[in-house]
DNA sequence: ACAACATATGTCAAATTTGACATACTGTCA
DNA sequence: TGACAGTATGTCAAATTTGACATATGTTGT
């Protein structure tokens, strides 16, 4: 959603120091942290089960190493369509893509 | 999935006229426009649903109409991430989601 | 302890996506 | 017909996302 500043505390679950800011989300952002979390997951999940590095998998996403870790690590940094095209070129079906979801 | 060339390429299926490309496919570039497309036609039936105009939905998303036709087209332009942030704005449950999806 | 390998984190220029605007198109009603 | 509401399309500056790089932090075997 919109600030970049918000997006600092998607990701871990919140941010001890920073005092200005402790706002609680809305279910829509929620929502989409979630999403993002359980697509995480289920990437490294994936390319673990495939014994492959993340130097690896960013070889074969075109991507990079650092990328591929922020992907798992579900970084603010980090949208829904990285996420989604990179399962995708590691063969997930439409199919297991929903399954993970839901 | 790189270049914007392709992308010209996605949304209507293919273009006649533009004779140089007539590239097929990989199985996870066709995946990812197929899913684009349901949630483009997801998120138009969701809004007729409610009878509301792009130009309401727009404003409830903070966006314009233009972008909203562009994401019930599924325009090229259009990321994953703006359908999904929308679907959930809309307040479509994650179960629905996953639903519309299977 | 030291390598060697794997993963994490910060930064940044380049690429993509976004909202906004103008304007064109498509009905529909009088 | 013409006015109006709704939708489509093109463009562009601003915002966000991306790959790449450097470097830090594990982790494992010797």
């Amino acid at each position: 959603m919109n600030t970049a500043k918000r997006k600092r505390l998607e990701s871990k679950g919140w941010k001890v120091g920073t005092a200005e800011e402790f706002l609680s989300f809305s279910p829509e952002e929620s929502a989409y942290v979630e999403l993002k979390l359980a697509l995480s997951k289920t990437l490294q999940e994936t390319r673990r089960e495939k014994k492959m590095t993340q130097e690896q998998l960013a070889r074969l996403l075109k991507s990079s190493q650092s990328r591929v870790a922020k992907m798992e690590l579900s970084d603010p940094s980090v949208s829904l369509d990285l996420l989604v095209r990179s399962l995708l070129a590691l063969g997930t079906s439409r199919k297991n893509l929903v399954r993970m979801l839901a």
